[in-house]
RNA sequence: GGCUAGGUGGCAGAGUGGUUAUGCAGCGGCCUGCAAAGCCGCGGACAUCGGUUCGAUUCCGUUCCUAGCCUCCA
């Protein structure tokens, strides 16, 4: 069984053969760091940090994850706020890697900048120029779309059509609406570097094709996004980079995760319904958030709401009830190995329900039995599962034991269940049931088994 | 208007040309002092209209609906 992707340029599922054989290039675009990251760009976070994992596997992966940090985004926080520019991206590059690790998020091999890789830009955009691709207008460097006849196959339109179709404002030096900025001018007050044509600072798309080829080379096996990037953005490194290296394919695959949704509407700032990985963790923890992103397939779109953490947890609550309890051998533990059904799911374009399915799976299998050995083999795999997709990574004990601040610490909690003992073994079941009720009340749950009274905050 | 992706049981969400998704919820049973957790079983679905086929939820086309993109955006 090989490893299936689908592919956005040719618009379907293909088997995935890394160019270089054993050996992998990803690169996914990252975050424009003016802001915290919202619950939106957490899922291409997940989902390709995911990918990474299950390519890992099989593969010397290289993974760089872009981070942008000269923006005109980030030049407006920084005349609001006042401070200056790269204080504002230091910070919120911190935030964004402190968040995505709360999701359960590696680090990427490269998380390259923008800032560091200006001069590759002016010396790409130098050859654009040379080759035709590019002109200057007006202190700006822009690529004409009209000279590459490939322009608009990775999104499937057709410029023309977009042309005469076209409704928005165009700026008078452009020859085609489409036409997009590499290089434009910068005012004094703004960042700038020096070029060819004056100081100013690049345009957005050129940026992934420098540091692509700066990191990962001429050509790629995976270049993944979110698919609003489709186009333009994807769109216009896609020329670049092909006029630039004469035609040579610049990604193998373009891979592209569905939008999020909140409550069924589109998350937008005007709406005020833009939700931040920052706040959320504060009282959702990161695998809830984690394995709500899994839920969906990757390329289908996601509804966020209250409903959908809801039904994590309580897959979450399923998942760890099963290997409660249980304690596996260090040895068994490590040489476990997830399922293979579940790993097939996964490396079928990754399939997260099915495989999480296969997941329930295996906890219904390991709820069933009574056999210790097989119920610590079963356990072990489940985890095995759980590292693979990185869920399950708490011990189940301090999982169902839910976060300290609660109104009850474990303390006061067992001693009431004592109490409730006592009252048991002396046949007052009406005692009994009031502690049991008053717990319930604060959100715990008990549990009678063989081996004593087990508690969790639900 | 154009492009792309979808419309699956109460909800979420996979998949398949003829046979169980899975989780939650519901119903019945087992277990339990009673519960909870768990186990067993049950019901309930493939938007619409046509076509292909021995047979379609699955393939093809129509209609309706939804989302995203077409402008900064994961």
């Amino acid at each position: 069984m090989s490893i299936y992707l689908h592919d956005t340029l040719r618009g379907e599922k293909i088997e995935f053969e890394p160019l270089k054989a054993g050996e992998v290039t990803m690169y996914l675009c990252g975050p424009t760091v003016y802001n915290y990251a919202h619950i939106g760009n957490a899922r291409p976070a997940v989902i390709f940090d995911l990918l990474a994992r299950l390519l890992r596997r099989r593969y010397k992966l290289t993974f760089a994850r872009n981070i942008t940090d000269v923006d005109d985004k980030i030049n407006q926080a920084s005349i609001e706020t006042g401070k200056p520019i790269g204080e504002i991206s230091e910070r919120f590059i911190k935030a964004y890697n402190d968040d995505m690790a709360a999701l359960g998020v590696l680090p990427p091999d490269i998380e390259p900048r923008a800032t560091q890789h200006v001069d590759e830009m002016i010396e790409m955009i130098v050859k654009l120029l040379d080759k035709g691709c590019a002109y200057k207008a007006e202190g700006h460097v822009l690529f004409d779309v009209l000279a590459d006849p490939g322009y608009g196959k990775l999104s499937k339109r057709d410029i023309r059509e977009m042309i005469a179709g076209a409704r928005v404002e165009v700026a008078p030096y452009k020859k085609a609406p489409q036409d997009f900025v590499l290089w434009k001018p910068s005012t004094p007050e703004l960042p700038g570097w020096e070029s060819p044509w004056g100081r100013g600072r690049p345009g957005w798309h050129i940026e992934c094709s420098a540091m692509s080829v700066a990191h990962l080379g001429r050509t790629i096996d995976i270049h993944a996004g979110g698919q609003d990037l489709v186009f333009p953005h994807h769109e216009n490194e896609l020329a670049q980079s092909t006029c630039i290296h004469d035609g040579e394919p610049f990604a193998r695959f373009w891979v592209h995760n569905g939008f999020l949704s909140i409550d069924s509407t589109k998350m937008s700032k005007s709406l005020g319904n833009v939700l931040l990985v920052h706040d959320l963790i504060k009282t959702i923890r990161g695998e809830v958030i984690r394995l709500a992103l899994l839920s969906a397939h990757y390329r289908q779109p996601l509804d966020w709401s209250d409903e959908t953490l809801d039904d994590a947890h309580r897959k979450l609550d399923r998942l760890y009830g099963a290997v409660r309890g249980i304690d596996i051998d260090d040895a068994v533990r490590s040489s476990a190995r997830p399922p293979a059904t579940f790993v097939e799911a996964l490396e079928d374009d990754l399939n997260t329900p099915r495989a999480l399915a296969g997941m329930f799976d295996r906890a219904r299998a390991l709820n069933k039995t009574e056999d210790p050995v097989e119920r610590q083999k079963l356990a072990a795999e489940l985890l095995a599962a759980g590292d693979l997709v990185g869920l399950m990574q708490s011990d189940p004990e301090e999982w169902f034991a839910g976060p300290d601040e609660g109104d009850m610490d474990a303390a006061e909690i067992e001693s009431l269940l004592a109490q409730r003992e006592r009252a048991r073994s002396n046949g007052d079941y009406a005692a009994a049931d009031k502690i049991r009720d008053n717990l319930a009340d604060r959100g715990i749950t008990i549990e009678d088994g063989s081996s004593g009274t087990r508690w969790r905050r639900s």
